[in-house]
DNA sequence: CGGAAACTTGATAAGGCTCAATGAGTGTGG
DNA sequence: CCACACTCATTGAGCCTTATCAAGTTTCCG
């Protein structure tokens, strides 16, 4: 399944090691849980996990982008969680994978095998801790998602989902977007369609209406220039606020 | 904001004993606890919390409905959690309401103040897993029904909120319904529109449709019959499966 | 350069929304 | 006990947003 067993690097040198479930361990934690970790990669589009089937490891994202997918036979498809470098893979107690999870991205994860990662959590309680809060964060995004995906229009999804990518586009060390308002769309039409319930040809649309309104300009497929962040914001539908969490 | 505070019945009784966060508390843990709790009880319709403002307890339902929701000044409002008895409110480490809360029906809670509750859950393994437990069922039920509103159609949406009332009026006792399928509906029309995210137009046009096909029977506003679950489970776009969980 | 994948654009249709009127159930007060 | 008001629900007519179907176009990449 995975192309390849990277080395192992120090814990100590891990670009997630501040955000992800072992963010709060204290040295013989991390030791503990490093002699049982693994590295696995994944190429783009590479399937990790179907739903109804046995997933018997957990995992941190260290680089790269996943997604978390529920769908229908008919193929409708809905992308129930986008997975970013720290967030977590997988559920203590649970030996099947309740949603398919896919690359979009070449994938580097931090892998334990569960039961002795269930073990091992027995004796930490900061690592429980960190769980329990990244699932009460995740469980506040799929219900905000929930109010975009029950009452936004499609030009209020289009551009809540551009505001939330800027976000995260920020994020990492703090700094700016790289260029004045420039960003880069880590998905495709089709995983935006799927992320917010409109097909690729409503989302295609919508961006050349944002475009003509001059709200953003779209540089290739995969960049987006944003003037005036305030005005994309006001397009989301969204009491403000929310602005800058983090 | 309470109506009345109830008298304190010992949690050996009490009704979501072995659901609620408590579940596998020991009985020193449940006298701790028992110790700072206070019951608080809100007549149908009555606001418990809302979205930004300061909410310093954390409290268990113990009887009765509520909801969480979510809106946009406009006036477009999602329901983002139907809460019933043993599920929990509020979020240990934080001090403001994400959501609106509103009781639907009359309503008993079983609080805690927040802070003497988070100090008490340091020395309390079974809540902390517990807790984590119930986060992540909830994050699979939000999950679940970010598929449902983002691509199914009013009939699936409909058929698949009554199969859920159905499989939830099961659970109390173990028992199976009052009557040969007779199910209770515990929210208005509005209040299923705001969790489908549709209009009650479509939502009541969509029930007379099922109702015309056999699907259902209507004995009044609030009672629905049921001949065929089979039936109605194929109404709901689910790859059935889902089946019976709990 | 050729081919495939990703994306855009157009025409048309349909599902669900909006606006509006009507009906059923419940509680209140004369 | 009935009339009235009020809430909740149903039904209808017309419209609008988004989906569907069908070409094109651009980009990527061997």
């Amino acid at each position: 399944m995975a192309i390849a067993s990277a080395a192992l690097p120090e814990c100590s040198d891990c670009p997630i090691r501040h955000r992800a479930v072992c963010a709060r361990c204290e040295p013989e934690e991390l030791d503990a849980l490093s002699r049982i970790k693994f590295y696995k990669t994944y190429a783009a589009g590479q399937t990790i996990a179907i739903r109804g089937e046995p997933l018997e490891t957990v995992a941190s994202i260290v680089k790269g982008t996943a997604t978390l997918t529920r769908s229908i036979e008919d193929g409708r498809t809905q992308l129930v969680g986008l997975l970013l470098p720290s967030d977590f893979i997988g559920r203590p107690g649970r030996s099947e994978a309740q949603y398919d999870v896919t690359a979009v991205t070449e994938l580097t994860l931090c892998c334990f095998h569960r039961r002795p990662f269930e073990e091992l959590l027995e004796d930490m309680p900061h690592v429980r801790e960190r769980l329990l809060e990244m699932a009460l964060d995740e469980l506040d995004a799929a219900r905000d998602w929930m109010l975009l995906l029950g009452r936004k229009t499609a030009r209020e999804r289009i551009s809540s989902l551009l505001a939330l990518i800027v976000k995260r586009s920020i994020r990492p060390d703090g700094g700016i977007l790289g260029d004045k308002g420039r960003v880069e769309l880590p998905i495709t039409r089709e995983t935006m369609a799927n992320y917010l319930g409109l097909t690729i040809e409503t989302v295609s649309r919508q961006l050349t209406k944002l475009r003509k309104d001059g709200i953003i300009q779209l540089e290739g497929k995969r960049t987006i220039l944003i003037p005036d962040f305030g005005a994309l914001l006001a397009e989301t539908g969204d009491d403000d606020d929310g602005g800058m969490i983090f």
